[in-house]
DNA sequence: GTTGACTCCGTACCTTGGTACGGAATGTAT
DNA sequence: ATACATTCCGTACCAAGGTACGGAGTCAAC
């Protein structure tokens, strides 16, 4: 079960370039086992590996910054699950914020849309609604 | 009401600097008269940058870009309403996916803090649960 | 009529999440 | 053993939306 970076990158819908990415901001172990002098060689990948990738990518879809995921990767070992949830409570609040404040522009805009829609020419609500504030 | 760029950026809420930003992205108009010779001065400004400004913190709000609010700005006029209802249409569907796609999320992690909130060590199923994909 | 604050301009720098490049080393196949 | 493909590494670059800097010009006050 050794995958090299391209199998890698090829099984978590990355490309090469974005698993180095990952490996110099921390997500990804640096998976060379002899690394005493340098040019220490080809990387090597596991399971594991492939399923860190898809946790980073899961992750991304729930919001998460890579900066918070490197922090989540490291709690990996899961002992510190209170820590987990504050940031899981601190995303799931930006979420609700970031949401509210969408319905909002969605309202307005759609509001606007709406009395905008019965002319073809001549100033139109929008540009003058959104000065407002 | 000659405001100058330190006023007009207090007014608006920005910064000096943005507002030189700005302008060089064709959101203000560059506000001297005299513009002829080079060196043609201090900007001055007036209440219908300060309107301008407004408008361009009330678009970001609603999740324009700058170059699409530069194009809205460019339809000032308003006499091409179909385009300005065109941009906000598709305004309204982008903004209708990031919704959608934040309410998965928010189910999602909601759900997994909930199931998380029951032990203080040991393996966190949030974890795991990403890299389910 | 000079000090000090403000403004001018171009340019460089920042963050986030990557993507691309080029030359060297290493791996694989014939 | 030699060709070709990958991989290595550092570095530069991209988009967006600003932010900061340095040197010069300008403005109002004293």
């Amino acid at each position: 079960m050794a995958l090299t970076i391209a199998e890698l990158a090829h099984a978590g819908g990355v490309g090469v370039e974005t698993v180095r990415f990952y490996q110099r901001k921390g997500l990804l172990p640096d998976p060379r086992p002899g690394r005493k002098m340098r040019s220490a060689g080809i990387r090597h990948y596991g399971a594991g590996d492939v399923r860190t990738l898809r946790f980073i990518r899961g992750a991304q879809g729930a919001g998460f910054t890579l900066a918070e995921i490197a922090e989540l990767l490291a709690l990996d070992s899961g002992t510190d699950r209170p820590r987990v949830r504050a940031l899981a409570n601190a995303r799931l609040e930006m979420i609700d914020a970031q949401i509210a404040a969408l319905k909002q522009a969605r309202k307005a805009l759609r509001r606007l849309t709406k009395e905008c829609a019965h002319g073809e020419a001549g100033p139109c609500p929008i540009i003058a609604a959104f000065e407002a504030g």
